[in-house]
DNA sequence: CGCTAGATTGATAAAGGTCAATCATTGTGG
DNA sequence: CCACAATGATTGACCTTTATCAATCTAGCG
């Protein structure tokens, strides 16, 4: 199995040079995980697993992007994170899956048993260290998403979301394009994400491009015209 | 040192009987945790420690309330958790915390020296197995915030949040009393916590009280009188 | 090249934010 | 122990914003 594409990314608990999302993986740990692991390729649109089943297994995205939601009983969806290459989920509760899980891209998925994965962890008290950051990073992202929803404006909303996927989906795109972002999600999905209408979602995106903020030069990619005013527009509320 | 009041309480991955949360810490960890921790009993409204500080410890709640929050630069308060015995709070991100913590009621607390938790870890696997049941415990209690949080109507809000506040803060309270459920927070917190105006939540409130769905005996007490009506708020959105 | 799901735009109504005034409760000091 | 001060809670009036419903437009995919 090839394991240069296994990662984990995460803010350590430890101080670091720039305090920013990097490689949390030895060469060692990916041997060993990659050793466990099964590489999936999967096509977009495809359901990885659904809620309240039983959770065999969790998963590790090499490349793609999911989003993790659940469907309300009044029939609205809740989008409760987008994960990004170098994310970790199908964490259990009570042996089940907690929520629905999608790919939104295409996407390459390790897909590790728990049961192995439980051992692997008890024998190499470092690398079970490593998962610990990892999960605890993405509490933060949960926070952080927290106050993003509970913004009061759909433009700081949007702001927001925007800059947050330029910070966790772009990391590997090249910097050449200046603040070109790609949007791999449908505008429904944003919607979805950030407890919002679809219209709304829609409707604010013309204001901004009405306003000379962000251009659309294609439905999935944005570029920012005035970051100054955009964060401006984040900070509000 | 005394082991006796320290708990982690969490749903573990595996399969339980009832699925519920329960005890995650045998006798021999609080043991070893409580020979690392102080025992500390701070008044209401202590500031424990403040984003952006040096994280030196953790804390682990024995008794009483505890918020977590961010300022927002427009001066706003974002009230991302509140914690309750059980819970574990200051885990860090690239050596600082990354919110603010305060008591809410007078509050017992073990604190424990991150370094010697980090080696503790280390040589026990088994124990560090559970923390991390314990903070991915935390990022299921997250998302659920923020699935209340994008609730568009302040019913809905604090429907769901009464609820929650009866199986997080009252596991412990006896069940004698029938639904009634005690509410440690201010008005203005619970605004913080739901994204709502101090305002809002009082109106809602007296909307609620007026409909017959609840009564307040006092200002920190709420009793559930029609639980159906409470639940459909709840479900509404 | 047409079909279908997603995206956009418009009109209307409901809900909460804000500002302002009053009331209640908690804590303090005499 | 009581009175007062200060903070928090409540209520009212007004206004901004978004959800909803409906129609149209667009783009991706067979």
């Amino acid at each position: 199995m090839n394991a240069s594409r296994l990662s984990m990314r995460a803010i350590p608990f430890d101080v670091t040079a720039a305090g920013v999302a990097t490689q949390l993986l030895t060469e060692r740990h990916r041997q060993n995980l990659s050793g466990l692991a099964t590489l999936m390729n999967v096509r977009r649109r495809t359901v990885v697993y659904r809620e309240d089943t039983l959770a065999r297994w969790i998963f590790m995205i090499a490349d793609g992007v999911v989003k993790s939601y659940r469907d309300l009983p009044s029939g609205k969806r809740r989008i409760v994170a987008f994960l990004f290459p170098g994310d970790v989920f199908g964490l259990a509760e009570n042996g089940q899956f907690v929520n629905t899980t999608q790919t939104v891209t295409d996407a390459t998925l390790y897909r590790i048993p728990v049961d192995a994965l439980k051992d692997l962890l008890r024998r190499d008290p470092d690398l079970q260290f490593r998962f610990l950051c990892k999960v605890t990073h993405q509490l933060r992202e949960a926070q952080r998403h927290t106050i993003c929803v509970s913004k009061r404006t759909a433009a700081a909303k949007i702001a927001l979301f925007l800059k947050m996927l330029e910070r966790d989906g772009s990391w590997h795109t090249e910097a050449s394009a200046p603040r070109t972002i790609a949007i791999p999600m449908t505008r429904t999905d944003i919607a979805d994400y950030l407890g919002l209408s679809p219209e709304a979602v829609s409707r604010c995106n013309s204001r901004l491009v009405r306003r000379g903020i962000i251009a659309f030069p294609d439905r999935h990619r944005v570029r920012i015209l005035n970051s100054v005013e955009l964060d401006r527009l984040a900070a509000v509320l």
